[in-house]
DNA sequence: CAAATAGTGTCTGTAAGACACTATCCC
DNA sequence: GGGATAGTGTCTTACAGACACTATTTG
């Protein structure tokens, strides 16, 4: 500990002078919907129900968030908040920014700081029965309250991003797959078409080939693959 | 103001019932110093001297920085740090991410929100008779506290994005300079030299000429440029 | 003229995009 | 064989990097 600074700021004040904010954290945690009849691959986010007391003017879904506890990260307080609220293990939430309005917060003062957190539909599956959440289709037509929205499309551009350039940097995939899996992945998270050819080219070299074949397809049947060391970078 | 949620949060604790961390800004405002005899153009820093009943162990230089105060938003406490402790008026201030490690300062509880702001070097020129403030060419030796070299060189990589693409998108520049005058500003950014060929042709179509060549210089005049209305983008 | 800097012509290698073809499974 | 999907050959275009050349000034 610092003797001389005994809890002053640089500015000669004692901390304790200042009124400080409440800091929460709000999480927009991804996945991508496998396709079904008819929906190709889509991006999916997790939505929770708010609790009636806190529940105003809008509609009663939200990001899942929580207050920032002493002695926390901010990362482990997305854990938290994932946890309890869904049920779900995080795995490696990433800050996108703070939301600062003042207003933002009818309840006052309160900084939230948005992350971004991935897991593959499969972990998600449990949550099918709970009322008390949702994995919603995006774009959504929720109507979310805070900055929420805002969030959303800063996680999905962020996510965009880091698929751009690697295969699963975030393990959206399992152990095996084929390249129109990870294609199919890849399509729901950048909302677009990609042409088979190029995109296979692009990706084989940072894969690893696994000596199996998929089965129980139609068609051809495909190479499977890994996720070769080279996908950490 | 919500009457069904009285200053209660999600999980139905009141706000007032957490402990709340303060929330301080420290800004790398980043400059880019002009050659001098046997120097290129490099990156320059601003530092502060800290002020006596703060100095801990460490060096009597670090980044500005502030509590942020109630109604402020985190662009407005960085404003005011750079306007209080070096007479600076900030542009831009643009978040970098929040240094959250609950051990941080041994002061308390601490949250630092990280910013990158930018300046041309003459808008800094006016302290340099200031004892309490310096401009620091990157990478430094000093030994700064807390978090700050992580800082600079988040807002190194930050500014290294930017610069990649456009030809001034911070406005390093003034009104009108000749291509080499672009140049040696991002040899200074990336901290590399680049080919005078790729990279002209690289710029070009985001420039707008100006009727004038440059003037005073060895060699063949070259012809001035002014920002085009493509380099907001 | 020489020195110095500005600016261009052009070749090379790489890579994305696109099209068309071949390959191999199931029914 | 027909349908479906996997995988490849190859052409075009674009562009970064590199080298060498020409252009225009000052001293």
């Amino acid at each position: 500990m610092n003797e001389n600074a005994v809890f002053r700021d640089d500015d000669g004040r004692a901390l304790a002078d200042y009124p400080r904010p409440s800091v929460a954290v709000d999480t927009a945690l991804m996945t991508v919907i496998p396709a079904g009849e008819g929906s190709s691959a889509h991006l999916g986010i997790l939505l929770v129900r708010r609790p009636p007391q806190s529940v105003g003017a809008l509609a009663g879904w939200a990001l899942p968030g929580t207050f920032l506890h002493e002695g926390e990260t901010l990362a482990e307080a997305v854990r938290r908040s994932l946890e309890v609220k869904a049920g779900v293990t995080g795995r490696e939430p990433q800050q996108l920014r703070v939301f600062d309005d003042p207003a933002r917060d009818d309840r006052g003062w309160v900084l939230s700081v948005a992350h971004l957190d991935v897991l593959a539909f499969d972990d998600l599956e449990r949550l099918r029965e709970s009322p008390n959440t949702r994995i919603a289709a995006l774009p959504s037509r929720l109507r979310l309250p805070y900055d929420h929205l805002a969030i959303i499309d800063l996680a999905t551009e962020r996510l965009r991003l880091e698929y751009r350039t690697h295969p699963d940097p975030r393990g959206l995939l399992h152990e095996s797959f084929t390249i129109s899996d990870l294609r199919a992945v890849h399509e729901a998270v950048a909302g677009r078409e990609l042409q088979k050819d190029t995109f296979r080219r692009l990706m084989i070299d940072e894969l690893e080939s696994l000596p199996a074949a998929a089965e129980g397809r139609r068609g051809r049947p495909a190479q499977l693959f890994g996720r070769s060391e080279r996908q950490a970078e």
